[in-house]
DNA sequence: CCTCCACAGGAAGCGCAGGAGT
DNA sequence: ACTCCTGCGCTTCCTGTGGAGG
């Protein structure tokens, strides 16, 4: 994810040395690792994905969820519950939290009780999320192949034949909706119906607060029969989540207050965002140890911001696909050219020249006007709508990425490295204007 | 005030890949 | 071998529109 340690090397520095050539070359490094001091105590409790065994300043939400689907130890089945809140606001943690906890006593008194998890971004599709459910009563489905319609019934016949609960949380909904629209989650809510024992209950996350919009009224009142709503953490709340954190995962002196408290006021700056103080203080931590030194500092910190950013933008860059490579070239060749903010005809013009310099075929300008809403989602350029009045209406293309970060990733491309020094032939009739 | 440009961006549908069932 | 299903990337066709210039 942001910033792992892949990037935080630096990998330039690694290749600068590889011919000295004498001896051992693992020698060093081995050495090194085993004499520098250590910072980590357990890195594990600094990934994204840790479930910490306490949760500071969520207490009331834990309590909360876990009273909305207390039932279901009793197997009734709990009320549907909607969570909404921003990213890194603990959503996932809490939710996660009760699973197990609650997944433990289900195990213990050997209840019929399962819960699952699905994310539903990464599931991706209507499909995978039921897949996913299916899976959680055991009911196996193949990859594909299926319609819908089936795995359906396959969840429907599962729960009834086991006749236990299912509690599901759909994580990131909105991003299912938004692509699928609400019929997954319509016939998900009413699966209930006809089902004597046992059955499903949701619990629904939406990093989205407008989210409950884009919903039909129907949906939305079985969903939300309860509701809870978590808001970011002030820069005092993170800072008590990040020393707890710390205690576990780092050594004791290692990691001092100021350390703690600039990483809180960072990341409090940015919508309180838990996940991004953690990450911050994870990438910041890597780096004193990489450098050897004895704690974590301030420089330390900045240092990791900037890497984290330039991680992020080159891991997002370079995974692009071709042509919305060819038209962040598009977009350099002609910053290069002093065209800063080209309009969405020139840029499909440049796109179109550069297609034929490598000779592949362009895509239309209705696609192309697709992969750059795609860029300016990922904030690698900014599309303005501005009007020309006699000249039409379109769009004032920008590139927000600097020009070297989008250089970089593209000079790693052999193909892609030949065009960067051509020069547009509209570049002439911008001129005339 | 009206026109008309140069697009934005929605809707629909196509062809293909990958896979299941029969 | 054949049919049927979905997802994906794409094209085609389309309607909508802010405002400079007439």
């Amino acid at each position: 994810m942001t910033g792992d340690s892949r990037l935080a090397d630096g990998s330039k520095g690694l290749l600068q040395g590889k011919d000295r050539g004498l001896g051992d070359p693992l020698a060093e490094v081995v050495e090194r690792a085993l004499s520098r001091p250590r910072i980590f105590r357990n890195r594990e409790v600094m990934r994204s994905d840790y479930v910490p065994g306490s949760l500071p300043h969520r207490w009331e939400h834990i309590r909360r969820l876990g009273e909305i689907l207390s039932p279901a130890l009793r197997l009734s089945r709990p009320s549907n519950v909607f969570i909404y809140g921003k990213t890194g606001t603990g959503k996932t943690a809490v939710v996660r939290h009760v699973f197990k906890r609650f997944g433990e006593v289900a195990e213990r008194e050997g209840l019929p009780l399962s819960f699952a998890y699905v994310n539903c971004r990464i599931a991706g599709t209507e499909y995978r999320v039921l897949a996913e459910l299916c899976d959680a009563v055991g009911v196996k489905v193949p990859f594909t192949g299926l319609s819908k319609a089936e795995v359906f019934s396959r969840l429907r016949r599962g729960l009834r034949e086991q006749g236990g609960l299912l509690v599901a949380c759909l994580d990131e909904v909105d991003a299912l909706v938004k692509n699928y629209g609400d019929n997954l989650l319509y016939e998900l809510t009413r699966v209930n119906e006809g089902l004597e024992a046992g059955g499903l209950s949701l619990v629904g996350v939406s990093n989205d607060l407008h989210f409950k919009e884009l919903l039909d009224p129907r949906v939305l009142s079985s969903l939300s029969e309860e509701e809870l709503v978590f808001h970011p953490y002030t820069a005092i709340e993170l800072i008590d989540i990040l020393s707890e954190r710390a205690r576990e995962a780092f050594y004791e002196g290692t990691v001092p207050d100021e350390v703690i408290r600039l990483c809180a006021a960072l990341a409090a700056a940015e919508h309180g965002d838990a996940r991004r103080a953690i990450d911050l203080l994870r990438v910041a931590a890597e780096v004193a140890e990489r450098r050897g030194d004895p704690r974590v500092e301030e420089r330390h910190v900045r240092l990791a911001q900037s890497l984290i950013e330039r991680g992020r933008v080159f891991e997002a860059l370079s995974t692009l696909p071709l042509h919305s490579k060819l038209v962040l070239a598009s977009l350099l060749i002609l910053h290069r050219n002093g065209v800063q903010t080209p309009i969405t005809g020139v840029l499909y013009q440049a796109y179109r020249e550069v297609c034929g310099l490598i000779g592949v075929e362009p895509l239309t300008s209705r696609r192309v006007s697709g992969l750059v809403s795609e860029l300016s989602m990922l904030g690698v350029v900014e599309g303005e709508v501005v009007s020309m009045g006699r000249h039409g209406r379109t769009k004032k293309l920008r590139l927000l990425t600097p020009v070297e970060e989008v250089e970089e990733v593209l000079a790693g491309d052999e193909l892609l490295e030949s065009i960067l020094e051509h020069r547009p032939s509209v570049l002439r009739e911008v001129g005339k204007r």
